[in-house]
DNA sequence: CGCCCTCGAGTTCC
DNA sequence: CTCGAGGGCG
């Protein structure tokens, strides 16, 4: 980025983020999450520190917080109320004490600091002053100097003392929250009502806490968390915390005292997973230097104390730049766009691309080349471009248009008709695309196939460039002298791909048909089939009116099979196939014990992989479905389950573990 | 015909 | 994991 480029940066950065601050605080109406405006605020900070030239007092980084509103008294805190810096990594936490250390050494103090890790919740920073043991007065941190009078509305939060045991003279400070559940019972009154909805707990909270009327604030349920003293002169964090909690104070009892930053990072490392499951939200944690006359030797820097740090977990949701849009052709020949995108860190992975599915979502997103994009991950996993910053378009942002031909093998695209609509997805028909071949290759050799173990994605897409691969027959007649030598392969890998060649020449009629990749035929369905009719030889006599007649195959997966199994391009596959392999009759099963149960499994099962567990459970007359309804019977739940927990909770469904599982089948 | 239950297909990183 | 759509039941 030249200096030019970089000033325009972040000169749209700026004006982006003070029209959405100004949205957030001074309207109580965000329209990005918190989460992308951090994003945006640490590409600002980013680029400021890279070139100082273009840093400027007035930038939103150098801003500590939000105004105060007009409507509430404004208060002028006794002391600043300053906010830790943060942190995102190991190293920068070890590069924090670091500093520390220097600096205590240079004013000739070798006490060793220890640490208290606190959890940061997300809410808003309330300031409680108590005169002569007297709750006065409540007020929010607003930027950090003057804030709001909320003294009504804090004395309806039934954990806050109104008298404490001794006639201290302190100010409390403490994190105002509220729980999940209230922010979803609110909006369902809400949206009755049809009043705007609250975005996420953070921003009901403080809607709640500048109501005017208290006798609605009351009702909201309205929690605190306390976790500092100012005023008594303590001499340890430890103790301000236990005497909070003596006094009645709500406290948070998830800390902990930490001799080392190392002890610091296995705490962080714990919530990291856990912090989803409170009913509160938590932004990361805060490290504070547990001896309080430290505080004061260290010292602050322009914006915090440098005897406290914020260590942010890793962002769910980010900002980065829409490179490029490139096509996907699959094996059915949908054609997909996909975004090609600068790197970046979302929950711990760099994202490099992502799928915008179609040419629908491209408009629905009005997504360009050149745009600036908020991203997420779905179920943790799979990258996800939900937003575009339009303020940050540059002017020569390309709209995308949808290729009339196939980007592999210059045929047609055509759109499929699915009942009276039109599919989203444009197709590539050409039976002989080169793209579509490799992944039906693919997806012939790959687990739930032939499963040819040796033969992976890169393997075959090597082999198919080099002619060795040209038809799911030819995978059978591959030599090992056709292999070794070859570029990163030598004597034993070409020895292991023989081997897991021949291994695969007995297969069982349903993975032979799942590994056709006939359209609308999956990994079930096969099964259903090939079940019903036992050998291959009686499914390709069977009548269209015989297929349809097994279950869950109805009129679209029949004629599609039927259609497979009559046309005579797909017939030479199956013959020189045949020449090859064994296929394997499907043994009927019946009873067993988990006969007639139907089981769902989610999250990541202690001993057992899902394949290994579903295939437990198959061999004992059992189904696995692949979601929970009110027909299922059992949820098999390991860590981390996603919605089907949830889901199976409300509905009702018996929820066991690995083990659960295991004690059913020998019964 | 409408609704619920299932399945297929696409998807990214390490 | 999610979305969309096929299948089947009432």
């Amino acid at each position: 980025m030249t200096l030019v480029e970089a000033k325009k940066r972040v000169e749209d950065l700026r004006q982006t983020l003070e029209h959405h601050r100004h949205l957030y605080h001074a309207l109580d109406a965000p329209v990005i999450s918190d989460e992308v405006y951090d994003s945006l605020m640490r590409e600002l900070d980013a680029l400021e520190k890279k070139y100082p030239e273009l840093d400027s007092p007035a930038s939103p980084t150098h801003r500590v917080g939000g105004e105060p509103l007009p409507h509430f008294e404004k208060v002028t805190h006794e002391i600043k109320q300053w906010s830790f810096d943060n942190v995102f990594s190991y190293d920068e936490l070890c590069a924090w004490e670091e500093r520390n250390v220097t600096l205590l050494t240079k004013e000739k103090i070798s006490d060793k600091p220890t640490y208290v890790a606190e959890l940061k919740i997300d809410g808003l920073k309330v300031v409680l002053t108590y005169k002569d043991g007297i709750f006065v007065r409540g007020a929010t941190r607003g930027n950090g100097e003057v804030g709001e009078d909320i003294t009504e509305n804090i004395k309806t939060v039934k954990t806050i003392p109104l008298f404490l045991s001794k006639k201290y003279s302190m100010t409390v400070i403490g994190e105002a929250w509220m729980k999940k559940e209230d922010l979803e019972r609110i909006n369902k009154e809400r949206k009755r009502e049809e009043l705007p909805l609250y975005a996420n707990t953070r921003n009901l909270t403080a809607g709640t806490l500048r109501q005017l009327d208290s006798k609605v604030v009351a009702k909201r349920n309205i929690q605190i968390f306390a976790y500092d003293i100012e005023g008594l002169n303590l001499t340890s964090q430890q103790d301000e915390l236990e005497l909070l909690e003596q006094e009645g104070f709500l406290v948070n009892k998830d800390r902990k005292f930490c001799q080392h930053v190392k002890d610091v990072q296995t705490f962080y490392e714990h919530w990291t997973n856990k912090r989803f499951n409170q009913n509160y939200g938590i932004d990361g944690l805060v490290i504070k230097i547990n001896e309080r006359k430290l505080w004061d030797v260290l010292g602050h820097t322009a914006k915090s104390p440098r005897a406290g740090i914020a260590y942010k977990f890793p962002a769910e949701e980010v900002t980065t730049k829409l490179v490029a849009i490139t096509l996907q052709v699959g094996r059915t020949g949908a054609v997909t766009p996909v975004a090609e995108l600068e790197p970046v860190l979302v929950a711990g992975s760099n994202v490099k691309r992502a799928t915008l599915h179609n040419m629908d979502e491209i408009k629905r997103l009005d997504v360009r080349i050149g745009d600036t994009v908020s991203l997420r991950k779905a179920g943790d996993v799979i990258p996800e471009i939900f937003d575009v910053v339009l303020t940050l378009r540059p002017k020569n942002a390309k709209a995308f248009v949808m290729p009339k031909l196939c980007p592999e093998c210059h045929s047609t695209l055509v759109k499929e008709v699915v009942g009276k609509e039109e599919s989203s997805a444009w197709y590539c028909k050409n039976k002989d695309c080169p793209a579509k071949h490799l992944e039906n290759l693919i997806h012939f050799a790959s687990k739930k196939g032939m499963y040819i173990e040796e033969l992976g994605d890169k393997t075959i897409e090597t082999f198919h460039d080099l002619g060795l691969i040209t038809d799911r027959a030819s995978m059978f007649k591959l030599k090992k002298e056709d292999i070794e030598g070859l570029d990163g392969f030598g004597e034993k890998s070409a020895e292991n791909i023989i081997a897991s060649i021949n291994k695969a020449r007995t297969v069982p009629l349903s993975r032979f048909l799942f590994a056709l990749g006939i359209r609308h035929v999956g990994e079930q369905t096969a099964k259903d089939i090939a079940k019903h009719f036992g050998t291959f030889e009686l499914l390709q006599k069977a009548t269209l009116e015989e297929i349809i007649a097994v279950g869950g195959v109805g009129e679209k997966v029949g004629a599609s099979l039927y259609e497979y199994l009559h046309d005579p391009y797909s017939q030479k596959i199956v013959t020189d196939l045949q020449k090859e392999i064994n296929i394997l009759d499907e043994k009927k099963k019946t009873g067993g014990a988990l006969s007639g149960i139907t089981f769902v499994i989610t999250g990541t099962l202690p001993t057992l992989s899902r394949d290994e567990a579903k295939k437990i459970i198959e061999d004992n007359g059992g189904k696995v479905s692949s979601s929970v309804s009110s027909k299922t019977n059992y949820l098999v739940a390991g860590e981390e389950a996603g919605s089907k927990l949830t889901n199976a909770q409300n509905l009702g469904v018996k929820i066991i573990t690995e083990q659960g599982l295991t004690e059913l089948v020998k019964r």
